[in-house]
DNA sequence: GGCAGGTTACTCGGATAGCGATTGTCCGAGTTGATCTGG
DNA sequence: CCAGATCAACTCGGACAATCGCTATCCGAGTAACCTGCC
């Protein structure tokens, strides 16, 4: 089981946008530069935190990506749904009904142990996952950043906008 | 992102077999008709459960799987991993290093703040499931099924042994 | 009747195809800004 | 010199292939029990 790197990418691309000025739009074009990603393929990933209402677009000369709401306002939970989708990791598919011990559907009144048990792990990963805003990532980020890849962003910035 | 259905057949496989007697091997043959399996794809994941060290298992007629440990010292974790793989649900692929901005790799001291926070979460999943036993597992199993599933378990049993 | 050898039936284990989801690529729809033309 | 229409460049969005991992299946290796024949 493995999540989709799609997911990493688009939430260093939050990362970056929420560093960006208000009303400033960053294209797809400039976020795959920076990360040095494939811009196409980065593309479908953009689109999903799109339909997602994580990021609003804009078309035409000056349009791209920017944040849909301010940074402290998103969590990375959300920006994982958007990219892998919200359905759960395990799907009880109600084995135990099955086979020669198996009766009718009605005596099953809730979900099996191994279900919930599933399910309440599932529940913790979220939880972690919900609990931090962009915001903080984006500050993790700038905390950790070496001083001279701090500067090379800004004058990278400095070329775009 | 979604576990394989073998994960659940072998929680499921891992409680019937805690129930056993000691010293009683049940076939992959049986198993799968228990639960209404195909009987070689389960096969799959019961020799991963066996390569994992969780079950063990005999040859020839009489022959079967059975625990190699107490229900008590295996946990869901284990299990899982067993059939998963124990690789991480992200991978950090260090997207930060490369583009425009990036500096020499020995100016990255740990992993990011995105990477982090993706293990916290991915840790905290792993720890809920460890803390459950395979033998709260089989007990929760024995607890909630109906009445007539139990004796239609036990006989199915009689006829099998 | 007891024992030894061979045979049979039953078991797991690994190697081999099929299929769907993730990955990767392309072109069309839409919008903005600049340019050009006419007044 | 200004206003309006036109045009061109730039943007996102969805539709279309390719690859990889999960799904599914098969056959061979190993083992225990049984059966048969001999002592």
């Amino acid at each position: 089981m493995k999540l989709s790197e799609g997911t990493e990418w688009a939430i260093h691309c939050c990362s970056l946008l929420a560093n960006l000025p208000p009303d400033f739009a960053l294209p797809k074009s400039r976020l795959a530069e920076f990360f040095d990603l494939p811009e196409d393929y980065l593309a479908k990933f953009l689109q999903e935190l799109s339909r997602a209402g994580l990021v609003k677009t804009s078309r035409g000369p000056g349009g791209g990506y920017q944040l849909a709401k301010p940074a402290g306002q998103i969590n990375v939970l959300e920006i994982v749904q958007a990219v892998e989708g919200d359905q759960h990791f395990f799907q009880c598919t109600e084995i135990r009904r099955c086979g020669p011990s198996g009766v009718a559907d009605k005596h099953y009144k809730k979900p099996c142990g191994i279900a919930r048990t599933m399910h309440r792990a599932e529940a913790a990963w979220r939880a972690e996952l919900a609990a931090v805003s962009l915001n903080e990532i984006s500050q993790m980020g700038a905390e950790e950043s070496p001083q001279e890849q701090i500067e090379k962003s800004l004058s990278w910035f400095e070329s775009v906008m």
